[in-house]
DNA sequence: CCAACTTGTCTACTTTACTAGACAACTTAG
DNA sequence: CTAAGTTGTCTAGTAAAGTAGACAAGTTGG
């Protein structure tokens, strides 16, 4: 009953207790019949959630010894009036990548239309991109621009290899975050696939407008994120 | 496979494009068999899917005629500077209430002693409430304050009914928000429970704290939203 | 070496999730 | 009134999730 595994329930459980700082990287977690009386189910079914932990690196298991924390991270993603990727990440990862998956010119639905202040059904660039740190995806993102002004924007988007630096190929210095809004739900299948989740993981989603210093709206985006993999901080 | 039952994932998807606005009050869903088609499922998952909206009063299905859109709205909550709970849905709901559930003094555990910049181990005064919007469970949070400072602030906080009137009678006229950490999980047994949730239902998680203009932290808070019943606004 | 504890693996069973099909009950358009 | 389309309810079967218990295999401390 409540439509979500107990193995799952366990392993976020768990996974909340290694990223939230109750045991750090190298200690050993409770037996599995410790836990497995914590949580008032059979051996077995920890089991399951811990293989589903060891299977993403958050712990690992030896026979005889028992089960040790491995990796025990979690990003924080910075948003406010100046939100930027790499910005928003600074000094917590190696590596930082955003690439362009695909792009496409489409008709403006209506939240698309009122969050870029043109009329719905007007032209407008339609981004998808997934971003990388350290090599492992962190987010998902759709981004919608004004076809009118931004046509060429995936071209440069794509050279440049970073928004701030494309926008100002189109003459824009700064921009700021208008609005942010933000929303939690399931990963779908397509998402689990591109950010490597185990299916049924929880992803933040943020929905967000960047305008230019007057006011002037240039973009409009949804970003998914793997609530298992960072935080965001406002 | 995944943890995550198909009906679940079903009503999550269907109750998405309902609050995200696809769907308006009113307006008929596709019918049970059409629904089995575009998620690749049999009718009997579709309906389990629809009994658990119909369940939270978002669907309702009349024989004959079809399924119908119920309640269309999810609430959106304003975090920033200035974060306050009635002031950050006002004009959302008609009756806002904040329920003291329990309070007790304990010693503070890492996290809490460092957001409060006292040692840890030293005697906190924690809250633990419920609110609610027009009847209907809308967060259920968990407060720590300094036993050294705060000590009667459940009885205070229980005849002013509101955190920014007993803070007032500590002669704190104005505060502000220090810092806002988001993220997404499952709800467990208890929250589902108060919150009156489908076990399972995902929650946003905010742990915050606010400060004194001069920057002294006066309250660390850990807050659970239903996220299918409200969105955070930065 | 041994006792106590750990994780790993196997079998057997029950409950829940999901599929499949049939038909009843009801509504609407023609 | 009728035909087509809708939701409601039943039975039956398969697959996945979870329980229960036993024992093997490894580690550690005395």
């Amino acid at each position: 009953m409540g439509g979500v595994a107990l193995w799952r329930r366990i392993a976020d459980d768990i996974r909340l207790d290694i990223v939230g700082g109750k045991l750090a990287r190298g200690d050993r977690l409770a037996g599995e019949m410790a836990l497995a009386e914590r949580f008032g189910v059979n051996r077995h079914t920890v089991r399951r959630a811990l293989a589903v932990l060891e299977e993403e690196g958050v712990v690992r298991s030896e026979q005889g010894r028992g089960t040790f924390v491995d990796r025990a991270q979690r990003l924080s993603y910075r948003i406010g009036k100046r939100t930027r990727f790499s910005e928003g990440l600074a000094g917590q990862a190696r590596s930082l990548e955003r690439r362009l998956l695909s792009s496409r010119i489409e008709n403006a639905t209506a939240p698309v239309a009122k969050a870029l202040r043109i009329r719905a059904g007007a032209k407008v660039v339609r981004l998808e991109t997934l971003s990388l740190a350290d090599g492992q995806p962190l987010s998902r993102a759709t981004s919608w621009l004004d076809y009118r002004r931004f046509a060429e924007f995936p071209e440069r988007f794509e050279r440049a290899r970073s928004v701030t630096a494309a926008f100002r190929t189109f003459g824009i210095a700064d921009y700021a975050r208008a609005s942010t809004h933000i929303s939690a739900r399931h990963a779908d299948a397509d998402e689990t696939k591109l950010l490597k989740l185990a299916p049924g993981a929880i992803l933040l989603v943020s929905e967000a407008v960047d305008a230019e210093e007057d006011g002037a709206p240039i973009q409009y985006g949804l970003s998914r994120f793997p609530a298992e993999r960072l935080e965001l901080v406002v």
